[in-house]
DNA sequence: CAACGGACCTGCCTGC
DNA sequence: TGCAGGCAGGTCCGTT
């Protein structure tokens, strides 16, 4: 499910009842995700949860050093978590009764549980000591495309002299951070570019006005998501915008809402996608 | 460096 | 009905 928006949503969902809350329990039922649980989660009972930010599609829990009533050494970190293609978080009771692919549960002190689901495992859940923004995964991450540091010219920056379809340098999170296929494909579509063509042979002008669709249909789907969010104790994550409004993704063969030639399907970077001929070039 | 293919997993859908 | 094959919203990593 996660692209950026449902990320964005799933932190504004999750944030309210987690964030200051001391942890009191920690299971780990599943450590094999995309890279093994370490230790160090096992260990956050007794500490508290500062802040809960995002970064790209990462996650991030600044971890407090527990109180002197804990126990174990204090510790001061941070959690990075990533759902990848098929995880979820949720707020739960404690004794709610658990479903297949629910790994990692975190009890607070509010009496609520946090659970994180994934039935493909391609998610994580990490843990680093330092600043978080110099974590391996972390270090080389591009603007986020909402900030003000993301606009035509930083993908000029990137684009020049190089050869590459412009979809796949969209998917290349040193570029910018978070984009993923379903809305590289909407922004292209909205920016009547066409996903094969090479990214340093784009004028700045259509480069300006693909920043700009990638805002705005990252910022409308965020948007869309938060009607979601007062149902979040109860729902999974997954906000309800999609399918409806998507101008190409998975639309091939049937007709552009703005031109009604039928929507084509290719393979770049070895990953679908969709487009319109008639609209994009 | 840039570019590409493979890897990690389960579930769901299609077609034989 | 069963089963094989293809495909899926991510992205890291090793090899050219």
């Amino acid at each position: 499910m996660p692209e950026l928006p449902e990320v964005e949503t799933t932190l504004r969902g999750v944030r309210p009842h987690i964030e200051g809350r001391r942890i009191t329990d920690v299971v780990v039922r599943r450590r094999n995700l995309r890279w093994p649980v370490p230790p160090e989660i096992d260990a956050l009972p007794g500490s508290r949860i500062a802040t809960v930010s995002r970064r790209a599609k990462y996650l991030l829990l600044t971890i407090a050093p527990g109180t002197s009533a804990s126990t174990g050494p204090p510790r001061q970190g941070t959690v990075i978590i990533h759902l990848g293609m098929s995880g979820s978080l949720r707020i739960i009771a404690p004794d709610a009764p658990h479903r297949p692919h629910d790994h990692l549960f975190l009890t607070l002190d509010s009496g609520l549980q946090l659970r994180f689901h994934d039935p493909r495992r391609f998610g994580c859940w990490l843990w680093t000591a330092a600043a978080p923004e110099e974590h391996p995964l972390l270090r080389n991450i591009g603007p986020e495309p909402l900030s003000i540091d993301f606009d035509g010219a930083a993908l000029a920056a990137a684009a020049r002299g190089r050869k590459r379809p412009i979809k796949d340098l969209l998917l290349d999170g040193r570029v910018v951070a978070g984009v993923g296929n379903i809305y590289a494909c909407e922004a292209l579509h909205l920016a009547g570019i066409h996903p094969k063509r090479a990214a340093g042979r784009l004028s700045a002008a259509r480069l300006d006005r693909l920043a700009e669709q990638i805002r705005q249909v990252l910022g409308h789907a965020i948007e869309r998501g938060g009607t979601t969010l007062r149902d979040f104790l109860r729902e999974d994550g997954a906000p309800g915008y999609f399918k409806q409004e998507l101008h190409v993704y998975d639309r091939e063969h049937q007709p552009c809402r703005r031109c009604e030639t039928s929507i084509r399907r290719i393979v770049t970077g070895q990953r679908s996608t969709f487009y319109c001929p008639g609209c994009q070039h």
